[in-house]
DNA sequence: TATGAATGAGGTTTCATTCAT
DNA sequence: GATGAATGAAACCTCATTCAT
């Protein structure tokens, strides 16, 4: 067969279900979306869901695994750090990982906006998530602020730092309906991400050194 | 009859529905939420919320507004604060009570919950809330900054940083889950909540000098 | 009291209610109409219905009988012949009387829009209306018809003429969609309903003429 | 098994709940046929209407275009005319088919009656009707009136004498609970409607001719 | 491996009627 | 004489799931 003539890569039923559910359920959450759409979306059969999956919900629980690992590998928390990096790159890194995740127009995108329904109306799924995807990422920012603060610091402390420091990435997914509503449809053009990035990683360091001198 | 004692204070079926369907709303979303159990918990029948709200859009629409009352009475942004409180002050009674609202386990805790929701899968309903009750808040916090940093920073680096604070008071709704999963039930100690309001106040006023320095 | 002062002829609850109800009933049949709209559009409570007249269908039977008095004072079947008739005198007015409470736009034409739909799907109602309304204009054209074609025609000859005559007035009731669809909006003019009630006459003129030859 | 033995011809849900759909709806109406009884009585779920025809509405709508399809097809207009047809030949070849349809008992009746339901409380579905089935009849009935008053007639006075035949026919649908509650249930003897249709084809003769001298 | 017809549970809404006042 | 809050029955529709093929 001439390889130069390119089949279309007949991806099965079960990849194109599994690809459609990504995009329905990011766009409209568990409950709203419907097995009947995404099988037609996929154009499949209507069974091909409890068929391939099983039920709705194991669909779902895949659907998760698919994104995330789509998320993860295209925009790494570390990404692009250079040898010995300070504590601003590291901040700036992985505002700019998580922003550009939150962003994404594509597929990349869909795990954020799959998080932001699960915050909202948790299912199974949540545990998982949370265990593999959400706490590396916790603890990863941890280590950067640990280093920066130095060791006497209680883990409470750090705590709260972390979370202020990904609470300001993370209001950027969980706003998104205002920000459509008020500034109109997305996308963000990529130097703004980059200046918010910035801005986070400034803004960040500065409530360090705050907390820090504190002591 | 001894007149001294009380009789249950004999609410009108419309309260009784419009408080079961807050507590409802707030705890499943518009969607998961059914005209059924509404009715069930208000004691009331069925039709029950089609008689007195006309359908059960109109019903959430009501409890919106009902519960941005209740939380914005019960914590105003900018309760206790001293005559010239000073920037830290305004921080950190801005954070306290949007972190109260968060964590109140009561009916003034119903806003934020609602709020989570739909962000997620935003409704119709979003529109007037984002111009009732977020965009005046997002003012009174501009207004803060705006102050501190003096009038010579343009509209857009004010309003990152005004997304900064927010969302490091909003990340506590939005992890709710989360929380939840990883250090048990709520409820949060008064103690607790104040230590987090402090620690946002203390990190933001320092990311703001930050910012504020590096022009 | 100075009887020079008009008060406003207040028309009693009932009578508002039985005014409205022929309205509607007339619009949109016994199922369509709601009790509610029925009481809205009389500007009395929900109840009033049930309190004046029974229920829905006792309602509408006393609609019926109102409608019928207006319509049969309004347009008589015999009104305005001459002192000595002749046949098509009699066919002329009959049609004309019939066309007129077919196209009236008010109180006079709602008998014939019952009509119409009690047809459709007969109430009890339609026993009592046949007999005080319908059966009596059939005997009347009975006679004129007898009259013309001499005593010796048989009965069951008599019944279908009289069919052929009012058949071609009871269409324009009848077909009432249809026009609308077709040339737009009611109302007839005056002189076009003439036109129609002379052709009529004339038409059904010469079809008795030829079934009086053909013996 | 003897194969000469007709299993019964299990007809497809699909067809068991469009048979019933039709009569049904030509029995109540729209509104007053219910989705549950159709399916109770095509032994199908309650929820057959929804899959395979939409909603209620599409239902109706199919059911329209079949009840036609069958009338049209068991009583064409112009079926049984001789060679060389006479005025009075298409007269009652017309009537005739019409009466037919209208008294028939079985599938072939239901169009009229669901006809004579529509113009009472018109749906959508008249529009569609009316172009499909009752303008091309009528156009036929106004070609043959042509052909006999010759070309100097305008089409007012075409027009009327269309009415007046057609309506003659019409009669007997719209009358039907009339003629029911005198002379007691249908069925109608296949010697009384053809002494019906000639009737009518004869007094519309002596109509056409009067309006024809007339001039 | 895959289909699609069919199902049943459950949701929202409408509406005539009732009943205490 | 009149009200209006409240009710319950019943309607249409949706949707995840099943089952025979």
């Amino acid at each position: 067969m001439n390889v130069l003539i390119m089949e279309k890569p007949k991806q099965s039923t079960r990849e194109r279900v599994l690809d459609a559910a990504c995009a329905i359920f990011a766009e409209k959450g568990f409950r709203d979306a419907t097995v009947a759409e995404i099988c037609e979306a996929a154009e499949a059969n209507i069974a091909a869901v409890n068929y391939h999956f099983g039920d709705k919900e194991k669909l779902y629980d895949e659907v998760w695994r698919h994104a995330f690992t789509i998320a993860a590998t295209t925009y790494p928390l570390e990404g692009g750090l250079p040898e010995e990096p300070t504590i601003e790159d590291c901040l700036y890194r992985f505002a700019s990982a998580i922003l550009h995740r939150i962003f994404s127009e594509d597929e990349a995108g869909r795990f954020a906006k799959l998080l932001c329904r699960e915050m909202a109306s948790p299912t199974l799924a949540l545990d998982r998530i949370a265990k593999e995807a959400l706490f590396p990422q916790n603890q990863y920012m941890g280590n950067v602020i640990k280093e920066f603060l130095g060791g006497d610091f209680n883990e409470q402390q750090l705590q709260l730092c972390k979370h202020n420091i990904i609470g300001q990435c993370a209001f950027y997914n969980f706003s998104r309906p205002l920000r459509v509503r008020m500034i109109g449809k997305e996308p963000m053009a990529e130097e703004e991400i980059d200046r918010i990035a910035r801005n986070i990683a400034r803004f960040s360091l500065g409530g360090l050194k705050e907390i820090k001198n504190d002591e």
